[in-house]
DNA sequence: TTAATATATGAACATATATTCATATATCAT
DNA sequence: ATGATATATGAATATATGTTCATATATTAA
């Protein structure tokens, strides 16, 4: 038995990704969208207008969650409708923390 | 009917309280130092010690989770023991995210 | 009180990041 | 092809944040 455990320890594989999910959704703005999208399909231009944001912003903000995963997408024309990757938000938050079921604990009950 | 619900928007308050907490966990060395503290108490010397830290980092790091009320603490003599505040985890994370349990979408599970 | 140990704090610095502006790219209709 | 619309991208800037160093505070023992 060694002083400390080895379990103590996270690799810094996990460390990195766990703080990247955390990363993503510590900013207002990426939650906004997050929240808009649990629920339906919105363009660029709808989350721009919706939120009060430039489309630049948004378009930045969602290559973010894009690459992480956390949103999905679909052109239709000219437009590229956004929308919550529900499979991989549900792998990473767990059940409880679902977007846009009724819990006590979910993802956007943290207040309070 | 309005065009966008108003459930479409986050009010500042809970928008701001969400984000603080994914703050607290995106950056590595708090996430270090929470799993850590999942099953065990700890002194700041100890925390530092483990995870090759300065004493600085730690203690200043540690007021962040301590303002969060991730972390609770105990004074016994010149040191100061911390530890998970699992109550709060739990309201937070909700049971799939507890630290220290054994489940396939947990808090530190987020790899792959 | 003084010395020793543990912890906290403030300033400085370097780095990361969110937003803005300007512009590039892509698709569709004509 | 051109024009119109939607989206993406790069550079610049301002702000936020993590770490370090030095020092302050707090507790205990002598």
């Amino acid at each position: 038995m060694k002083e400390s455990s080895k379990k103590d320890l996270l690799d810094e594989e996990t460390l990195f990704q766990v703080s990247q999910i955390f990363k993503a959704l510590s900013d207002p703005t990426r939650i906004k969208i997050m929240y808009l999208l649990r629920d339906k399909e919105c363009s660029v231009k709808q989350i721009a207008e919706t939120l009060g944001l430039l489309q630049s912003t948004v378009s930045h903000q969602l290559r973010t969650l894009k690459t992480l995963r956390l949103v999905k997408f679909r052109r239709e024309g000219t437009m590229i409708f956004y929308s919550a990757d529900d499979k991989h938000v549900y792998e990473i938050m767990g059940p409880s923390n679902m977007p846009g079921t009724n819990n006590q604990n979910g993802f956007f009950h943290f207040a309070r």
